[in-house]
DNA sequence: TATCGATATGCGTGGCGATGCATAACGATG
DNA sequence: CATCGTTATGCATCGCCACGCATATCGATA
């Protein structure tokens, strides 16, 4: 049967450029590319502006071709999007994460008792 | 071949008493078995003693039944030791490292480029 | 051209992991 | 019974992550 004990783990993904995307980050950019904005994604993760605004800039600063783009002002006084880059890192990361979940549950079951 | 990309990731065990047991503690429980002195484990890791001994205290506190086994005085100042359970709880960790580290790799393979 | 809502960014703060210092207690052994 | 090396534990601190406040900027639109 299951075990009396349980597996956990985080992971991330590292490119060349030294580019980190991880579990926070990839919840950050699907909020973007779902609300369209920085604020309103961060507001529904509970996350600060100011650090989601933050993780942004790494994000795009640390990768060869940036993964979100942010335009102040105008209609609804801004707007964020993510980038077909952006869109790929997504996806790839998902991609990874929902063969570790179940590999973290098969581990589980190996356990003692 | 191989891909640009690399992942990476943590895993912990967590047992039904709340016990936690990840990476950083089960290296200091197989220095403290390797060496019999927590002292001396502490160093071999570059860990402060303080830090080290409230690890222990926590696992110990957190379990069912202690990991480690500590006595101050007598000869050489003082000993540690790793109990039955403590050594199981290594062998399992280990266990199922080893698997997570093959999931990485396999992992990397897997992803564009 | 005034408004409005989002982006842009500095500055101070609080929690937490981890360190370092200092001091006490312990107990086998000489 | 003095010594010695380790465990035992308080307290102050440092760095990093993340938050919160405050303010400036931007640009479509009314």
């Amino acid at each position: 049967m299951t075990s009396q004990f349980t597996v956990h783990g985080r992971l991330w993904i590292e490119g060349p450029d030294g580019t980190i995307i991880g579990h926070g980050r990839v919840e950050l950019l699907e909020k973007i590319d779902d609300l369209g904005s920085l604020s309103a994604a961060a507001a529904a993760l509970g996350m600060s502006y100011r650090y989601a605004w933050k993780l942004v800039k790494l994000m795009n600063e640390h990768s060869d071709k940036p993964l979100i783009t942010l335009s102040s002002g105008g209609r609804g006084g801004g707007h964020a999007e993510l980038t077909a880059t952006g869109k790929d890192a997504v996806a790839t990361y998902r991609l990874t994460d929902r063969e570790f979940e179940r590999f973290l549950t098969e581990q589980a079951e190996k356990l003692p008792r």
